[in-house]
DNA sequence: CTAATAGTGTCTATTAGACAGTATGTT
DNA sequence: AACATACTGTCTAATAGACACTATTAG
């Protein structure tokens, strides 16, 4: 450092400088998935299920009007972690919500405004927790997702707005099968968020195959058509019924519940059972 | 944000003060890992495989005269990929290395000078590459850990230095068995080093047991026998020779080299082989 | 009765774990 | 010859995939 030598560490700090080292903005971006669903007009049917995340719409520049994660700048003197949370909490009203740490975006070019660098996190819900208590300028999308050698096509859906974009997939190592992600078309999503949710839901497929991740979106009771169905969604294919019951077995409780008025044979509620 | 209303974005950015948010200064650490040999004084024995670190020596306030992981701080007008990529040439005057981000730690007391933000990486070499390349203050730290229910204890050792420290694990979420961790004890890393490495230890694990990430660290050339070891050393358990070779069979591929001298059969040498 | 889902039994294929054996170079 | 590792055959256990069947309700 400078030529000075100090004999102990108080003595170091009184003279130090902070304002030597460059400084930048540090931003959070907090993806929220959650399951919705859609009635079938056939009494029979199980409801659809759709996997789906928040966005809220922008009010100023930069990208006003358009759709973007939840997010916001981390303060001096808040750890990184209250971030997310205290944001979560300002969004859903809600508090005990299960949250990971994704990924650390920080090219130079990501925000007009200035150098700011990101880091995402999940965070996955029950939707039914928070009925009606949803800010005016946030909507959930229903997430499409189509895939082919080289790219992940992506529609975002909320009943009135349709956003879609592309990634190109380029492998970026082979001992792992890490690909970099770039967006290749976008259209109405702010910064690089494409990037951030594509990302998202890679890992959270990863992770429900080897963990139970998945039961952070059920609510309390579920059948185990219900349970399967989600699965489904994040995992992306279908799974078959005796090999599913037999994996999730030892993870769920029976309950004394049923479900009924199906037009069809009453489903068995269960409960998600800590190892 | 403040009450004008713009009309493009260039108006807006024209009139943007980026001054009013927080600015926060950004490191990168880099947890280097490498296996390091020790040779038997038995000539028929194997030499003895070491998982270890590479530590570079404090020669300031704060943590003055204590290890730490290379790394430094992220300039305003460098991509945060980029830095690792610089610290790393740096440091090992080799740069095409496996790379990759782990985990973003932004606790307000991680340094005593600032708040900082740092971004972790890990990177995985196989040593030959850089004989007697390394800077003076940088040294390489075989790892030695043991584990309990609720600790787990780990000893650097560098053949002069011995340092150990303690983390605690506290289970922090239940559906994916993630774990808080927590320094319990750590006399002689600086910052919350311990954290990182041992983060990175844990990854670095899971990941060799889904992936082929453990060639990295492997030379061109190399027998199946040490690659074994390679393998044990990072999942911290014996293999079985017949299931071991039965998984890596479609990874490697036979060269017509042997390995001889050992005082045994000799080995046939493989090198890797990209899907 | 019928459509639609709930739930189970069982057979097969694949993968993982375990052990025992044979092979071969150096001192 | 003996030690230490190299390498393989095979049996068994556990897990995953596939299909076919029975059960049960609202309308």
């Amino acid at each position: 450092m400078d030529g000075k030598t100090y004999n102990s560490e108080e003595e170091f700090l009184k003279d130090y400088d902070p304002s030597k080292f460059d400084r930048l903005a540090v931003t959070t971006d907090i993806l929220i998935f959650s399951i919705s669903e859609e009635y079938e007009d056939n009494y029979r049917k199980l409801s659809n299920k759709h996997f789906s995340v928040l966005l809220v719409k922008r009010d100023n520049y930069p990208y006003k009007d358009k759709w973007c994660l939840p997010g916001g700048f981390i303060k001096v003197d808040e750890d990184i972690e209250d971030a997310p949370i205290r944001i979560l909490k300002n969004e859903t009203g809600i508090s005990d919500i299960y949250l990971e740490q994704l990924y650390t975006y920080g090219g130079v070019d990501r925000d007009p405004r200035m150098r700011v660098i990101s880091t995402s996190y999940m965070a996955l819900i029950d939707k039914n927790r928070l009925r009606d208590k949803l800010k005016d300028n946030a909507s959930w999308f229903n997430i499409t997702k189509e895939e082919d050698k080289n790219n992940i096509y992506v529609t975002l859906d909320n009943g009135t707005d349709i956003l879609k974009y592309t990634i190109k997939k380029t492998l970026k190592e082979k001992t792992t099968d890490r690909y970099k992600f770039t967006i290749e078309e976008n259209t109405s999503l702010a910064f690089d968020h494409p990037l951030v949710i594509t990302s998202g839901m890679e890992r959270l497929k990863n992770k429900a195959s080897y963990t139970d991740v998945v039961f952070n979106m059920m609510p309390k009771y579920f059948t185990l058509g219900e349970l399967q169905q989600v699965y489904e969604i994040i995992r992306g294919k279908k799974l078959l019924d005796p090999a599913f019951r037999r994996i999730i077995k030892d993870k769920v409780e029976k309950t004394d519940k049923v479900k009924t008025g199906g037009g069809h044979r009453p489903s068995v509620l269960f409960t998600y059972k800590e190892k």
